[in-house]
DNA sequence: TTATAACCTGACCAACTAGTCAAATATTTT
DNA sequence: AAAATATTTGACTAGTTGGTCAGGTTATAA
């Protein structure tokens, strides 16, 4: 009787409530992300979400209460890491530094969370109904640094003079993430073989590579 | 009597069947392109296409007869601009100029046509289940041709050694199209005000040359 | 003029969808 | 041990969706 209790209090303490909210929680997400970088918000149903969490349709909504909701989370949870690979960018004082630690941010990113990459283009090429607040906040307030230290470097004969510093951001955005965004084209144009982890070290050298020769650095 | 059977002539070959139903097609794939641009295939309704297009909702299943293929028609219409654009590419023999007008074509293709490029994104996003053919033979097809060029340039010392050509590709699709694509966010950076005419232009020139400086041109 | 073929569209339907709810089960607190 | 709280889930519903179709109008060929 008492090894059973202490059985019990083993499998108690494993599944506990808060253990298993958010477990249930974290498995929803992943799936989410999945099923919204594949049919956008609006294609997406909960019920191909609840068949990729292996869970009943009704559990998602018990956790998550609407599919807007949920996938308010996912896009919250995916600008984390988005901004994390960001700061990267203001960690150096060196324009080589900056821009080879931060395309190389950008391009890990898109190797280790592409579905993520997807659910954020598929809302900006819907109009970005639910990031507009943050993108005209946040993300803006970010450009702006990123763009002031480029026209310091341009000032400083560091880099050459590149026109408009947007421009240069939106090349570093475009290219890397479109190794997420378009991972099928990637895969069909490399003859239906997926990058390998060491292909992919290449690419992603070369394309720090390109960056940097574009604004005038020798790699 | 006389008068009135010219006036009806004259009605008639104005609106003859061939013209209706050319003039129709034309109207529900420009609706249609819109509207898949926002939603993607799942998400986007044929009562959405219908009403961009001032039509009923049944005259869009009468010419279209199902949602697949319409957006099957959709797809192929702007793979022809995009060919056109691709065309541009192998006009010239000197490396400076292939790029400059490669790049110069694509970028106003994502100007004159967000909504294409948009739907070709978000079919690429989603797994690109109706372009895999396409993609896999003429692409390839072009893409190859493209490769073997920037190679050639490379072993001439035209061009510096980019490494895989794939890469630098990758570079200006990604590039060019994010003016389409992410033409929101694009906006929402630009202080909520959507690029002039004139303000596109500069940025189109930057593009240019932050590319021929990524291979090693003085632009 | 008449017959035929193409165009047009409101009404309809079967399948699907987001979200609800009540009842059952499991954990935690008292 | 019992009460309170949280999780689980099948069954259900109101609204939406792609697609059909009959019966109409309009253009064209005979």
């Amino acid at each position: 009787m008492g090894n059973l209790k202490v059985a019990e209090k083993v499998r108690s303490s494993t599944r506990s409530k808060e253990k298993i909210r958010e477990e249930n929680e974290r498995i929803i997400l992943i799936a989410a992300e999945k099923v919204f970088a594949k049919h956008g918000l609006k294609g997406a149903t909960t019920k191909q979400i609840a068949d990729m969490a292996k869970l009943p349709k009704s559990n998602i909504h018990y956790y998550f209460h609407t599919k807007l909701n949920l996938y308010r989370c996912v896009l919250e949870s995916i600008l984390v890491d988005w901004m994390k690979a960001a700061d990267t960018f203001n960690t150096f004082d060196e324009p080589r530094e900056a821009f080879r630690y931060y395309v190389g941010a950008k391009m890990d990113l898109s190797r280790i969370r592409p579905y993520g990459s997807k659910v954020w283009a598929n809302e900006i090429i819907s109009g970005a109904p639910e990031m507009e607040a943050i993108l005209s906040s946040r993300l803006k307030k970010w450009v702006d640094t990123c763009v002031g230290s480029i026209n310091t470097w341009v000032e400083l004969k560091k880099i050459i003079n590149v026109g408009d510093a947007h421009t240069l951001l939106y090349m570093i955005w475009a290219t890397t993430q479109h190794y997420a965004d378009f991972e099928y084209q990637v895969k069909i144009l490399n003859n239906g073989k997926r990058l390998s982890d060491v292909e992919f070290e290449e690419k992603k050298q070369q394309v720090i590579d390109l960056v940097l020769r574009s604004v005038g650095l020798n790699p």
